[in-house]
DNA sequence: GTGGTTACGGACTGTTTGGTCAACAATTGA
DNA sequence: TCAATTGTTGACCAAACAGTCCGTAACCAC
């Protein structure tokens, strides 16, 4: 009785996502986000309520797609050091492609942070414990670090920096040789077994 | 023969560089600009020809004071433990004060990048590219790495991401005694001597 | 068909943006 | 006193902003 979606919600988001990562909350304009989805604005007021909503719908896709899947490379098989040796090539990809690099989302977003209402600034923050967490999940693959509960906690929250840094400095475009050689570093800092 | 200026165009610089680190470029207003400086828009405008000049200035400005301070912490005298310590803990005392925080004016600028030309973009890369020697030739004063320039590269840049994602991690209101735990962490790894 | 729902395009609001201009007062050196 | 420069105030601009509303066309179930 009613006239079906012409166009797939899920897609919109994913659009959304793409365009508030690259550019930032501020950054983004209503009408990038039309172009971004092909939508208007009135399909776009339909599913949110507002800018905000879509940020924060954003940020949350970022969690369920980007996020989740780094946490699958960490808790696949293998040592703590195989494991991080796995999602920093990943994140080193970037540094391949050309075109403007996008960082991390919730590394620009927590920057972004001034603009934010306090929905997005906890979501991000919950977002960043969660990755924390899964970095300790990861280490206690390993011997020295199963042992060890508070070497475990300190070099997650280590390599969590580390982590972070490394896409900022991806992001302001840093020569990728002194990148591998950090991220060489930070695996080898890595206890064996 | 003319009337003197009745303001002290380095305060102002100073004012500048406080509300765009504090809210970023597009998050900050002129309006923003008169109130934190106590200026109105011409008098500003007589000194810079538009807000990008304003906010390339402010960067300027934080290069000088805060990494030049920096520069100075980390090569006074001490091992490269002593002089990494000096200056994460100078970091950490952001946690302490309360009120936003507002992490690396550089890291923010960075991520603000998509909004800038590309004279700051330049300008930012150029200057964690200072960054970066300064941490080599702070690791300099070591046995170990002053023996292997490797070694002493590799951390080097293994510290700049770290010292980055820390920053970022404070700005994200991350809970203190992780980040104070993950500083300890670094620090162990530095060769002692 | 009819009625209910959806999408689209365009017009429109009120506000804010960066930036300019004009008028006037204050202060100096000549 | 005169000219030159500086600061302040307030008006002003065109553009962009988020968000709303309306008319119209498409689509489906009944």
């Amino acid at each position: 009785m009613a006239r079906p979606r012409e166009f797939e919600p899920e897609e919109a988001l994913g659009a959304i996502m793409g365009v508030f990562w690259r550019n930032g909350f501020e950054g983004t304009s209503l009408q990038d986000i039309e172009t971004a989805t092909g939508l208007n604005k009135q399909s776009l007021y339909r599913i949110y309520a507002d800018k905000r909503a879509m940020y924060l719908a954003a940020l949350r896709r970022y969690d369920e797609t980007e996020i989740a899947r780094s946490g699958e490379t960490l808790s696949a098989p293998g040592t703590p050091r195989e494991r991080f040796k796995r999602l920093f090539d990943d994140v080193l990809v970037e540094t391949a492609e050309d075109g403007p690099r996008r960082g991390c989302f919730l590394c620009n977003a927590s920057i972004d942070e001034a603009q934010l209402d306090d929905d997005a600034r906890s979501f991000v923050h919950a977002a960043m414990r969660r990755v924390e967490r899964k970095f300790r999940q990861a280490l206690g693959a390993g011997d020295a670090y199963a042992r060890d509960a508070k070497l475990r906690n300190a070099t997650a929250a280590k390599l969590l920096a580390f982590y972070f840094g490394l896409r900022v400095l991806i992001k302001a475009n840093m020569p990728v040789s002194g990148l591998k050689a950090s991220v060489r570093q930070a695996l080898e800092e890595i206890r064996a077994g």
